[in-house]
DNA sequence: CCATCTTTGTGCACGCGTTCACAAAGACAT
DNA sequence: ATGTCTTTGTGAACGCGTGCACAAAGATGG
C-alpha cells in the first residue's frame, strides 16, 4: 500500500508538518501512526471535502475575447466543473460554435439554470451589465459567482461572489516591485515610513 | 477643504475604523484630529506608497485567446499600467494588429524588455512554454510575473510570480457550495468532522 | 509476546494582526 | 483666550493561527 508521510508531503509543499497534519486532522483520523498515509485514500478524503467528487454544472455569461478564452480553457473540466451553457445578449453570436458548444441567448438563462440545477455562474459582460446579469442569475437560483467585470456587485446574503481583478493583481506586483527598488534607491524626503509590514 | 473620517471610510470598507487609522498611521501622520483626512492629500499619499503615480510598462506573452482578452481589457490602462508589447511564437501572428497594438516575435523579448526597462511580464501561453519563456524574461530582467498558465513556475530569489487560476476560484465557489447544501442536509456516516474552520 | 522504532494526533506556548479604549491634538464657538 | 467637542494616533489587551514538543498508537522484528 503506498503511504505518504506528513513530513515528506510538507516538504513538497513547503510548510510545516505539523500544521499539515492539524489540517488532517480536522477531516478526521485517516493516518497510520508509524507508516503514514494511504495515499489513495488520503486523495479520496480531500477531494471529497472539497467537492471535487460531484459534477458541477456552471454556466458563462458574456462570450466577448474573455469568455470565449473562459470556455477553452480545458482546466475546467479537468477540476470537475462542465460548461452548461454559454449564454451572450447578443443576437449576432447566438447559435454560433464556442469551444463546441452553442452560444445561447441570454433569455434562456432562467430555463438552463433550472434545467441543469446550475449553482455556479461566471460573469465575463461589460461592467455595465454585471449588475443585471448578476440580479437574473441570482432570481434564477445560481448562488455562486465569479465575476470577472470591474465592478462590485451587491447579493441578497447567502451568495458567494468572488472577483478575479487583473488590475489588483498587477498593482501588487507593482507594489513589491517599488519597494526592491527602493531598497537600495531610499527617498530623499522622510515622508516615508521607517517600517511597515510587508 | 473635503475630508472624511476614519469612521465613514470604515463603513464604507466594511473594516473596522481603528484598523483603517493604524495602517494609514504606517504612511504617517496626514490626518487633522477633529475633522479628519483631507480626500486630495490622502488619495496622492496612498497613490504614492502603492505605486500608481509611476507608468509601468509590461509585456504580455502569448497572445491566444485569453492573451487577447487580456491586450483588450481597459482596465489596464486605467491603473498606470501601459503594454508595451504583445509578444508570441507564432509566425502566422507576428505584426497583426490586437488592440492596436503589432504582435511582435518571442526573439525580440530582449530587446523590447531592455529598450523600454520592462519589469513586469505577465505569461498567457500554453502551461509547456511557461517555464522558458519565464527564463527568457527573467534574464532579460523581468522581476515580476504574472501567470495564467497553469503550471508552478520556479524562479530565482528576488523574482515574484503570481499564479491566477481559474480552476481554483471555481474550486473555492464549490467548496462553499457544498457547505451551504450539506447544511440542511448533514451526511449519514460520521466521517464528516463536527467543527472545521470557515 | 515483548521491545523497539517510526509517525501520528494534539496540548500548549508563542507571535502577530485586530480591536478596544483613551489621552492628546486641534478646530471652532463664545 | 478659554472651553467644548470631535476625531486622530497608539498603547495595551485580546484572539487566532502557527509551530513546538511529546505521549500514544501501531507496525515490525526478534
Ligand atoms: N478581470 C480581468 O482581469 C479582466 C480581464 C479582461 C477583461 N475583463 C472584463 O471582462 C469583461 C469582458 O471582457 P471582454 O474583453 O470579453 O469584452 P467583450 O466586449 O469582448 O465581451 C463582452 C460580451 O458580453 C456580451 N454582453 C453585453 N451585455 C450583455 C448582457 N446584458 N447579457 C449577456 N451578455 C452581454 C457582449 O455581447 C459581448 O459578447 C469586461 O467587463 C472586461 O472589463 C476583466
Ligand atoms: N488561469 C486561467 O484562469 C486561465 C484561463 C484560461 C486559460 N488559461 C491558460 O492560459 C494559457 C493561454 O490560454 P489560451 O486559451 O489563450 O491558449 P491559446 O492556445 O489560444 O494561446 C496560446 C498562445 O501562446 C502562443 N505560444 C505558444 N508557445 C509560445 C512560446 N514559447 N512563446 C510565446 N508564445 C507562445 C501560441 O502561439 C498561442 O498564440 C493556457 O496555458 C491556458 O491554460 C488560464
Amino acid at each position: 500500500m503506498p503511504t505518504v508521510s506528513s513530513e515528506e508531503l510538507a516538504a513538497a509543499a513547503g510548510v510545516n508538518s505539523a500544521k499539515l497534519r492539524k489540517d488532517f486532522s480536522y477531516l478526521g483520523s485517516y493516518g497510520t501512526r508509524g507508516v503514514g498515509y494511504d495515499v489513495e485514500y488520503l486523495v479520496y478524503q480531500i477531494s471529497r471535502e472539497l467537492g471535487l467528487t460531484q459534477d458541477w454544472p456552471v454556466v458563462i455569461v458574456g462570450i466577448g475575447n474573455l469568455g470565449a478564452a473562459l470556455a477553452n480553457y480545458g482546466g475546467f473540466a479537468s477540476r470537475g466543473f462542465r460548461v452548461a451553457a454559454l449564454l451572450d445578449a447578443d443576437t449576432a453570436l447566438a447559435g454560433r460554435l464556442v469551444a463546441g458548444l452553442p452560444v445561447r441567448h441570454i433569455d434562456e438563462l432562467e430555463t438552463i439554470v433550472a434545467d441543469n440545477q446550475v449553482s455556479i455562474g461566471v460573469i465575463a459582460t461589460p461592467a455595465g451589465a454585471a449588475q443585471e446579469v448578476t440580479d437574473r442569475l441570482v432570481a434564477a437560483g445560481v448562488t455562486s459567482i465569479l465575476n470577472f467585470a470591474p465592478t462590485v456587485l451587491s447579493v441578497p446574503d447567502g451568495v458567494d461572489v468572488r472577483k478575479v481583478d487583473l488590475s489588483i493583481e498587477l498593482q501588487i506586483l507593482a507594489f513589491h516591485e517599488q519597494r526592491k527598488a527602493g531598497d537600495d534607491r531610499p527617498e530623499p524626503d522622510g515622508d516615508v515610513p521607517a517600517v511597515m509590514p510587508a
